[in-house]
DNA sequence: ATTTGACCCTCACGCGACGTGAGGCGCCAG
DNA sequence: CTGGCGCCTCACGTCGCGTGAGGGTCAAAT
């Protein structure tokens, strides 16, 4: 019962070369040579040789193996549980994968072979995405797995800004702040009322001008529709405030305008976490959040009392984006303690 | 608008060490250096890394990636396609260790950790499946999905063989004849009732003897049942011949057992491809149909006629094992055809 | 003017599981 | 004794980089 190499490869569709690599490495060894220095193996190296098999179809390194089958009593179900995990893993990323090209695919195929062009940006953009989001991230993002129509959508908005721009409306025109209000809707939608997803979208597109352009956005258009927003919003504080605040809002209202998303974010974060509105992080967010409702509306208690009242009696204010009931009673609890303590 | 190689590696993300491989592999080459030799990136060079980026992300190789952008009008579809079929593979191959995976680990945890050596058994056995079977085989091959019930029961039935043996009983005791049945039954569920299958399993057992030991079933067992089985199958002939027919039916018929598999095996093949009864194909298989039953019941066609007989009276034979009644009229038509012709 | 420290260069080995020769011996049949 | 097959060892190639080693470059701080 002893085998040369070329017999046991074939009896185990293994090549010549891989018995020969498993000697080398020391995973399996033949048990005598003969005097030509032929392998020679008995029916325990064979036995051997199946179980390396067996573990090698579970996709274990063969370092893994070694070490495996040199031990007295294995661990076994750490073992395999830890394989598991890292086929999971594997086959979740490759799903994706396929999705992602399924999609693209069609693209192609509906689209009567888009140029190679178009097709790239689109593929460029979702791996920009890659970069500034977590995989979690990228799965509660419907602007990651948004189709056609929804980048149509977005085009179609992108264009109408431009057309704006090229005319040199104003961003205070109605028209300008109507498309701003869709745009922002469009945006809360896509970023799943999440102001975390939102600021992380925002540092990508500051930090990657290529991004931008990829759908059309660049730095005039994004500016603009910011500004049309900001008086998007003025509109409805309006009739709240005296000639002067109303003057000094708008002065400053629009600059404030990026700084909401972070402390939007933060909020979000604590509420999640069950930070209670007493403790010290939540009364740090409250003074930031002062502070800057300060910059643009001064620091007269009597001028923040009537901003607070338009935010409760405006329906425009009060469904504000990226900011729901929980969150803002969660703020003005946070606030009052900040105030009594 | 320079970037030096750290300055574009943080950017997109990448490590130097990358952009530099790329760069040795021709995929970017910078389009400058400057007097100190370092790599200086332009805005194409930038364009062309981020298309790389993004192919790159479908799981294409660097290699591929060069030729692709390289051509000036990409087959896009094409590759598409052949990435996802890739991918579609990779996919069900994973997901089938999975879940033999999850199997495995059900049985060691359930099974208060089973000796390394019980549980790599089941392992080595798939294996050993796995070369003698394709994956769309293993697919059709209840056997290659049970469960440890069933793999119990065989455990049980082997057992029951190996007492009988023990005990010195006769094949052709009702006991025997009993456990022969049974096996045969429960071996056409496992094999879905494809005589393909069957044969493959049988040239596998036959080739590999350790196969055989991780079930328990040595070459005297499958010898005893098989022996058995057609002891069985004679009781029921018993009744329809004369002495002098069943005597050298009795002293054939066993030797010929074997030999049925590989006709089932073409029968059902040529029934699945249209072949037509008449046609050369079926008339050779009927041809050597013929010559095996000659082989154990002689070439007296009064006594073939008995036994068509017996097959179509005897419940037990009627049902007789990975033959439906589509192939037995398939049969009867091609032997009529050849008689005929 | 020099030193520091961050950045850049090339060269070259390493991984993992073998494939693929090259060049040379052993063994058996004709 | 010769041809053919199987065996041996040695060694480079694969793929996408990681990880140093050993040494220049450049701007700012001393």
């Amino acid at each position: 019962m002893l085998l040369r190499v070329g017999e046991l490869a074939r009896r185990t569709g293994l090549t010549v070369r891989t018995l020969h690599h498993y000697d080398d490495i020391g995973l399996l060894k033949p048990s005598t040579r003969s005097d030509a220095g032929y392998r020679l193996y008995r029916r325990q190296d064979v036995a051997r040789l199946h179980r390396i098999q067996a573990l090698r179809s579970l996709g274990m390194s063969l370092a893994d193996i070694g070490t495996l089958l040199d031990q007295p009593s294995p661990p076994l179900s750490t073992v395999i549980e830890r394989q598991m995990r890292l086929l999971e893993h594997q086959i979740v990323q490759k799903t994706q994968l396929r999705d992602r090209l399924a999609n693209l695919h069609r693209q192609v195929v509906n689209g009567e072979e888009p140029a190679m062009d178009d097709w790239l940006k689109t593929l460029e953009l979702m791996t920009m995405y890659d970069r500034y989001f977590s995989p979690e991230e990228l799965d509660r993002l419907p602007l990651y797995q948004a189709d056609n129509a929804r980048w149509a959508e977005w085009k179609d908005l992108v264009k109408e800004a431009e057309a704006l721009l090229q005319q040199g409306t104003s961003p205070a025109s109605s028209e300008a702040r109507d498309l701003a209000m869709r745009w922002m809707a469009k945006l809360e939608r896509d970023t799943a009322g999440d102001p975390a997803l939102l600021e992380k979208l925002n540092a990508m597109h500051a930090n990657e001008p290529d991004a931008q352009e990829q759908l059309g956005i660049s730095t005039r258009v994004s500016d603009f529709v910011m500004q049309a927003f900001a008086e998007y919003k003025l509109t409805f504080y309006r009739r709240y405030l005296s000639d002067a605040e109303f003057d000094l809002m708008r002065e400053n209202y629009p600059q404030c305008m990026h700084e909401w998303p972070p402390l939007m974010a933060r909020l979000r974060q604590l509420l999640e976490q069950g930070t209670r509105p007493e403790e010290p992080a939540a009364q740090q967010l409250a003074r930031e959040w002062l502070a800057l409702l300060q910059r643009f509306a001064g620091d007269d208690p009597a001028t923040h009392q009537k901003i607070r009242q338009a935010n409760e009696q405006e329906p425009a204010l009060k469904d504000s984006t990226w900011m729901n009931d929980r969150m803002k009673d969660y703020l003005g609890q946070a606030v009052a303690s900040l105030t009594a303590g």
